[in-house]
Formats: structure tokens, C-alpha cells, sequence
DNA sequence: AATAATTTTGGGAGCGCTCCCAAGTAAGCG
DNA sequence: CGCTTACTTGGGAGCGCTCCCAAAATTATT
């Protein structure tokens, strides 16, 4: 009932301190008669080592960071977090790692954050979210304090820095393949800010497709929205006088914005403009024509992120370590694919 | 740049150990030279004081825990989650506490989050979100174990457990109330599951309503979802045929599935039926018709969750705290308010 | 100027573990 | 049966802090 410790159950136990210690971490070299003898007290007495001595003393907190730069207000409506952060959690789990949490929105949460993180004693190492440009200043901070640390999602200066990410720039070419093995022929797209890494690699995959097809680039069928539905309903405005057959979106949420302008302008999906969209929003599976998406395995991403930086943790953070995680084409409506049947 | 302790700072502002230490936490009796002195050698040598030594000299961690059994989808789904996170996450920062994260999903992961949450030296408080029937099984645990704990959501069995709530009666109360002012008369009602106290509160405030305008109740303008658009829409489809001339939904979910019912059906809203929804969605600002609902200070909520949860870790558990937060009615289009103008 | 009261400072003890080494015990082998 | 080689066990030292108490320095009081 009281806190007990190593040296109570040791007494009980009629043995030593250190080898209750031994049979708490579960090391070898206990005669199995007293190991049962002490796990029987320790289940009877439900003891629990202290988890600050131990951390002191084994320089090893059992305790991982998770950094998350929340600055945009997609983190309230994009299921990405609740999914990384379950992914994360799992790992966490799976490995015996606490998660510690933390949402850095303002620079005063990131001066709040930092010397936690750095510290020793708190956490062995850190995930942090990065990928736009905003992020860097704490991306930096943290590759200088010298911490075990894997950026999910690639960060703009990758170098000496072990990440995580979704193949988008594969994942955005095979999405507007697909569009022109369904034989569209004025494929736009609508992109992400330039802000973000991911933008940049998508509309890489964009553009890749075309070109190994050998089509040449239509300046006028490239629009960039900010991942909101709003701002794909702004861009497919001005995309409409250029008479796209197809749109290959970066986003669910613009590609759903923007089939709105569609169906406005009197237009249909699939027949007059084929979608594909990029995140598989739960949405995107019940919108009026249902979305042709890129599904990312975000839980699976957040338990190999955990999984990595367990690996910089226990064998040393270099090399830097990169994983590209690839994605699926969820195929639906609004592609059209079931028109050529 | 290496690790430094309390006696290398010491050492080099030429003063002892303890001094240091009062300096680093900020102790009084210290003259103020003295204290500027270790200062500026902190500053200059990036010092952070080792936390798990900290913890295990004061028995303080600095850390609390949040508890989030998500078995249920909708943490996926529902902006609730991320808010919660988000206020609980700021609470710390302003207290200077760490947020330790526990996804529980199965009972694996609940009898791996119980013994550190419990063990002395990880965390020093915890929070749990529950009202969920299944939740409260970790709840009792976490009861017995007589760490400080404040429960987000009403529990089953309140008796001397802390908790924080939205004043989930009332507000229904009102949202019902204001369908009755604007002249509905068959106002039906689309509850949520038995096994939430959520649910339970709800449909109380809603029969509330009815009975302090004197009016009975029809058992026929009553359903229950599952807090589900899907739910939604399958409650209304029974609700049509009973003629309701408004629906109170207990959730925004459901509300929504409910008026795609209604408009499938061929009927308007507000005109035929008007709607009042609870949960306040990004998503109800943009439906079809703009929904009126209930708003939660959900952020709000996870900053007062954390303050009464230090001050059960400073002043003792008992006795138990209670905080019962408001909610405001966002009045939109659906209840048809703008229609009597 | 001497004493008392107060403030500032230093150092020992201890928080509850892990890790290492030495001592003790059992097993292996000619 | 004595010796070497394993395995098992116990205890000291130490992780880097906080807390307490006593010593030293400063200030107030008569």
C-alpha cells in the first residue's frame, strides 16, 4: 500500500536489493526458485519501481517526445494528427517508451518545450513534425542539441537528419497515371502552398507523370490552393475557363472544394472532369461522387517513425536513418475508372 | 555543451551546490549578486537541471498524465479530441508541467498505461477522459490507486472522484427551449447511446423542456442513434412518418445525417423541420443549411481540467471538486430563427 | 561596542534505483 | 577428490538533485 521500495521487497523476499533489481529488469543469472520467490512478492505487495531512480540511475527515462508544431489550425480537422499520434502511441507501447506530448503553438510554448526536450533526464529522444516551412527554427534547435531525434514527414534541410515520409512524389505520379491510362488529356492540379514539402513533392509527381508520357507542361492547368476546401473551390474557378478533363488535387479537402465549383458550374464528375484527391479523408468515401484518393498508412508510419528513433536511441544517430513509406490509390468514383467498363 | 550538474555550475560561479539550487528554483535568501552571478554562468552554459534527479529528491514530477481510451472511432473523427489535447496541452505549458500521453485502445494497452501512471516517480496527477460506459473500468482503477485524478466527462459513479463536465443538461435545455420559441410544436429528438452519460444528460435537458412548458411527452418522437451521421439519418427515417416539426439532435453528426433524411424525403429546413445540433462542428457552419448548435469550450475545458488537477496535487484530494462548465446556443439556420423575423 | 536577531551560505544525508566487483556456491573434469 | 570454471548473490558507490541544519556573514538593537 505504503511506496515501497527495491530494498522492502528485498527484505520480504530474503534476499538482496540488487537481486530484486535483477529480476524487475528480468536479467539473467537468477536461480529460477528465488526469482519465483521475489516475483511472488512482488505481485502480492503489486510493487512498482520507482521511475525516477531508475531513470537517474540508468541515464535511460523510457520516454520519448512527441513535437507538435500545431501552428496550423488543420491540426483541429485533419485526421493526419489523431492517426499519427495513435501510431505513435502504439509504438510506444509495443517498445515499453511513455509518450510525452507536446504542442508547441506559440514561441513561448517552444522555449517552454525546448530545454524539456533537451534535457536529460526527461526524454531519450524525440519525434517531431515538421514539413513546412515554419517548422524549421525547431527542427534546427533540435538537430543542434544533439538528441536522438526523426522528423516525420522530410524536413527542407534534410541533411544529418534522419525522417520518415510518404513516397508522395510516387504517390502523385501514379495518381495522375491512373488519370491518363483512363485517357484524360488536360490534366490539372491543384497544389499545396509552396510552403510545405509535401506540396513540392506531389506536384513533382504531377509533373513527372506528364513528362513520361511526354506531354509538355500547361502552365494554365497548375493552380495552388492552401489544403482547404475553400481554397479548391477558388482554384477550380480560375482552372474552369481552361477546360480541364481531369484534376489531380493535393489535397481531399481542395479536391472536395473544388468538384463543389464543378457541380456549380453546371459541369459532372466523372463525365466532364475526373478527380483524384490525396489523404482519403473518412469524408471522401460518403462525398456526392466518392473521391478517388491517396491513402497514406499513417498509424503504420507513426509506429516505424517509433520504431526508427528507438534505433538512433540504442545504436547511435549515425548515420542518419531515412524511411519513404508508401501509400495506396483508393479507387472511386470520381475518377471515372468505372465509366470505361 | 556536455552534461553539467548543479556542482560544475557551482563551482564555476565559485559558490556552493545549494546556492545554485535556490538560483534554479528560484528560492528567496539570495543576495542579489550572488544570484546574478550563477545566472549568467547558467546562461552561458545552456545549463538544465537533470529532471529525473529532481524528481526523485522531491517526489515531484512535473507531469501529469491524459488518459484517452479511444476505443470508440470517433477519436478519429471528432474535433473534441484534438481540443481536448490542445487545452490540456496548454494548461501544462502555463503551469510548467509535461503532458504524458496514454492512447488506451485494448486491454493490453490499459494494463501496460496502469502501472506507470501509478508507479511514484512518472507522473504526479492524472486525467481521464470517461463518461463512456465502457470507460469505467479504468476509472475505478485509477480511484483506487489514490492518485490525484480529475475525470473530463461525467462518470458513471461520481462519488468522490473529481470531475469537470459541460453542463450537458442545460444546454439541451436551452437548444429545446429555443425551438419552443419559435413556435415548434412536435419537437422530436434524436438521443445518443445508453452507455454515455452524455446521452443520459441530453435527453434530460430535452425532457426538461418539454415539462417546464407543461407539455407531455411522445415517446414516438423519440430515437436514439449512435452519434453517427449514419445513425442520424436511419433515426430520422423513423422520426418522418410522426410528423415532427423540429428535431433537437445530440449530436451535430447526427443532426446532419438527419437533415440529408429530410431532404431526401422532399422536405425543407427549417421550413418543414427545424434542426438544433450539439457539438458545434467546423463542419456545421458549411453544411447545406448552416446548423444551429450547441458550443463547447472544449480548449477551455482541458485548461480548467489541468488547473483543478494541480490543485488536487497541491492541496490534497478531498474533497472531491466539481466544475460544470457552459455552453453557448450558436444559432444558425437550421432552427429557422431568421425565418420569423 | 557588544550582543542579539536576521539573512546568506555550505555541506551532509538521502531520494530509490543500476552497475560493478568481489565473495560465495555449484558444477565440470582429469 | 582437488582443482578449475561457471553461475549466483550481496553490498558499495554513485546517478544529480532537494532539504535540512549549522556555520558564517550581515544587519539591527541596546
Amino acid at each position: 500500500m505504503a511506496d515501497l521500495t527495491l530494498e522492502d521487497i528485498a527484505k520480504q523476499a530474503g534476499v538482496s536489493r540488487s537481486t530484486v533489481s535483477r529480476v524487475v529488469n528480468d536479467l539473467p543469472n537468477v536461480s529460477p526458485d528465488v526469482r519465483k520467490r521475489v516475483l511472488d512478492v512482488i505481485q502480492k505487495t503489486d510493487f512498482h519501481p520507482n521511475a525516477a531512480a531508475r531513470t537517474l540511475a540508468s541515464q535511460r527515462s523510457w520516454t520519448i517526445a512527441l513535437v507538435l508544431p500545431h501552428s496550423v489550425s488543420s491540426f483541429f480537422t485533419d485526421p493526419y494528427f489523431p492517426h499519427l499520434i495513435k501510431g505513435i502511441a502504439q509504438g510506444c507501447n509495443q517498445y515499453n517508451y511513455t509518450l510525452a506530448l507536446f504542442l508547441v503553438g506559440t514561441k513561448e510554448d517552444e522555449d517552454m518545450m525546448f530545454p524539456r526536450v533537451a534535457r536529460k533526464g526527461l526524454v531519450d529522444g524525440v519525434i517531431v513534425q515538421a514539413g513546412h516551412h515554419g517548422d524549421q527554427a525547431i527542427v534546427g534547435r533540435l538537430v543542434n542539441s544533439k538528441i536522438p531525434l526523426v522528423v516525420a514527414g522530410r524536413p527542407f534541410h534534410p541533411n544529418d537528419v534522419s525522417y520518415i515520409d510518404v513516397n508522395n512524389i510516387e504517390a502523385a505520379q501514379n495518381a495522375v497515371r491512373h488519370l491518363i491510362k483512363l485517357g484524360r488529356k488536360r490534366i490539372a492540379t491543384i497544389e499545396g502552398p509552396w510552403n510545405s514539402t509535401v506540396s513540392i513533392d506531389r506536384k513533382e509527381g504531377y509533373l513527372k507523370a506528364l513528362a513520361e508520357n511526354g506531354w509538355s507542361v500547361n502552365d494554365t492547368l497548375i493552380t495552388v490552393g492552401d489544403f482547404t476546401e475553400e481554397g479548391g473551390y477558388t482554384a477550380m474557378q480560375q482552372l474552369l475557363p481552361q477546360n480541364p478533363d481531369a484534376v489531380f488535387a493535393a489535397s481531399d479537402a481542395m479536391a472536395i472544394g473544388a468538384m463543389r465549383a464543378v457541380r456549380e458550374a453546371g459541369l459532372r464528375v466523372p463525365e466532364d472532369i475526373a478527380f483524384v484527391g490525396f489523404d482519403d479523408l473518412p469524408i471522401s468515401a460518403y462525398t456526392p461522387v466518392k473521391l478517388t484518393t491517396v491513402h497514406q498508412p499513417v498509424v503504420q508510419f507513426g509506429v516505424t517513425a517509433v520504431e526508427m528513433l528507438i534505433d538512433l536511441i540504442e545504436n547511435g544517430t549515425f548515420p542518419p536513418r531515412r524511411v519513404i513509406v508508401d501509400t495506396e490509390l483508393i479507387v472511386r468514383e470520381s475518377c471515372g475508372a468505372s465509366l470505361t467498363k
